[in-house]
DNA sequence: ATCACAACTGGGAGCGCTCCCACGCTCCTG
DNA sequence: CAGGAGCGTGGGAGCGCTCCCAGTTGTGAT
């Protein structure tokens, strides 16, 4: 037998039921108020509002999670690595624009830090079970799978970055290739003939783009880019100062290096100061990221800058317009990168 | 009249019936096994967790949060502006203690970004409407009435830092008397005598607890504090820079500076170059947050570390008591902090 | 063998919402 | 003036779970 009907819910907050009942209408027209139905009287949605205004009621998201087969929420997935490494301004500059794009709507936003294989694995299946409406991927590697896992179980998904120029999964890219260029050609315009590059590690696309940006500005001002100029690192710090020691013994007159990162910057400039080079008269430099640490480098470093916000931004209205359109126009857009000129070159 | 039974939820997931079904058992029993009833029998919840891996049962969270009447969920609550100017190391820190502390919970990690007063009280509504089992806050100021009103409102909260001594509210805060006392002694113990600070607002605690561990440092040393060796700032790199320019017109002699921020000592570092002198030959300086760009600076910037996973840690542990137990015992934790010692001192 | 009691188990009821069908009404059309 | 065609509306059914109350079975004491 049905209890009789309770003047609040459980918890003592009110229910569609007691909206409906204080607004004098059906428990299906105070839905169609809160959904924004057009198939309501001017009437009788004003009557519905003032209840709802009355009773403070805020609609309970598990419920409606529940009926409608959604779950208003969304996951951004961070492999924790990037907490660390490129926290600023990287990680919280997405962060940032994600979070400003969902400020005016009702959705929620799942974080996720992976830290091993094994939790990647396992988020796939959480996502799977209903957990999330869709799925916001960071800092992709070449070989993931799991973009296209979430992707196959027909999850709506949108990444920072590619995994290779024809990425098939819906991104969102900062324009790699332009930015090494436009560092490449500044450090050419002033007057430096013997530009290095220090690059990431050869399995990252956003690597690859890096240093094909630099080939390019290179062949586009008539010289040809010389295997000897180009250093290989990993993006960290050790790895910028190592390759800087090799290139100088390498090519004791480079005058220039770009490199694909801040961090690798911040080594070849210790680099530099060990063996003797001041910075920029002897060698200028640049970096990619302009992180806060870019600013504070002594001499402060000219750098590449990602709009990081913008990305965030950017990801997140692709996201929901996946969710919306059910994922007809698998967006895949490039951003624009800029240089901040600073003392370093 | 009831529909016949389906053989999936409305997805094509499997449900709690279908589990039933297969190992043999009624409904009831499956939801006990999930939930590590102990009244079942070995030969049943072996059976029934068979199945559910057999069928790769997910449970819905949305309906287990209706019927439970829970979310499983907790937010994470932060200022926008704490992701600038504290971007790192202090909420990545955060962020990963209380990601690893979830890791093996069903526990989800909601992420609010907090940009303006507005959306600190539309929070509040939120909250309180079944969105979170409980709330994280963080970078509380010492005016919030968030803290209070999500108490008041009977939902668990945990929040980083103090607004007073007596803080009412349940938190994690680390012991910034103690570490600026470590900081001046360590100056002190190099064989400064004339140890100046530069400090955070005074409106905010802590910027009075590291302000309190300068005076209680020296006094314990035998010395008396002098007002003229306290510059205000308001930890931005700018506010640092100009007190530490007062702080030299005041008192040429000055030979040590401790400074409640990283920043602030950035900007102070700044400063002395421009006045000519010498760190940490003429003044010897100690930041505090061993943010990274401390280490980074020139010289690499002695800083007191705060354990900013261990916090993070911390708070979710004591969260998670305080939902499960109702709270009972309210928890206020202090964690140590630590020098890191490097050449700028 | 009988009874009390514990240990398990099944399934009804219900969480608060959305979906959708059916039911008045009003207003045209022919 | 009958027959649609819409509009706006009410409310039943059901989303997948948990809770809890009745069984049902098994055990040991009498």
């Amino acid at each position: 037998m049905a209890m009789a009907r309770r003047g609040t819910g459980r918890d003592g907050r009110p229910t569609l039921e007691q909206v409906a009942a204080r607004a004098g209408v059906g428990r299906g027209t105070v839905s169609r108020v809160i959904n924004g139905s057009p198939r309501v009287s001017d009437r009788t949605r004003t009557a519905v509002e003032q209840a709802i205004a009355d009773l403070g009621y805020v609609p309970h998201r598990a419920a409606r999670a529940l009926a409608a087969n959604r779950s208003d929420a969304i996951a951004l997935v961070v492999p924790e690595a990037e907490t660390r490494l490129f926290a600023e301004p990287f990680f919280s500059g997405i962060l940032r624009g994600v979070s400003a794009e969902l400020a005016d709507t009702d959705i929620q936003l799942l974080l996720t830090l992976i830290r091993t294989p094994k939790e990647r694995t396992r988020f796939a299946q959480y996502a799977a079970s209903h957990r999330v409406d869709g799925v916001l991927l960071v800092s992709v590697h070449g070989d993931d799978p799991l973009p296209d896992q979430l992707a196959d179980m027909g999850l709506p998904v949108v990444m920072t970055g590619r995994r290779s120029a024809d990425e098939p999964v819906p991104h969102v890219d900062c324009d790699n290739v332009g930015g090494a260029q436009l560092a490449v050609e500044h450090l050419l315009g002033r007057g430096r003939s013997r530009v290095a590059t220090i690059t990431g590690p050869a399995d990252m696309y956003v690597a690859r783009c890096r240093l094909d940006g630099y080939q390019e500005a290179l062949r586009a001002a008539g010289r040809e880019p010389a295997v000897e100029l180009v250093g290989r690192g990993d993006f960290t710090e050790e790895s910028g100062h190592a390759a800087m020691r090799e290139l100088v013994a390498r090519r004791p007159d480079l005058d220039a290096v770009f490199c694909a990162s801040d961090l690798m910057a911040i080594g070849a400039r210790r680099a530099l100061r060990e063996l003797g080079r001041s910075v920029p008269d002897d060698v200028a430099l640049v970096g990619f990221d302009d992180s806060a640490l870019a600013r504070h480098l002594d001499p402060p470093l000219t750098s590449v800058r990602q709009p990081m916000e913008g990305m965030g931004r950017a990801m997140t209205r692709a996201l929901l317009a996946e969710i919306s359109d059910g994922g007809t126009d698998r967006p895949r857009l490039v951003l624009p990168t800029e240089l901040v000129r600073r003392s370093s070159s």
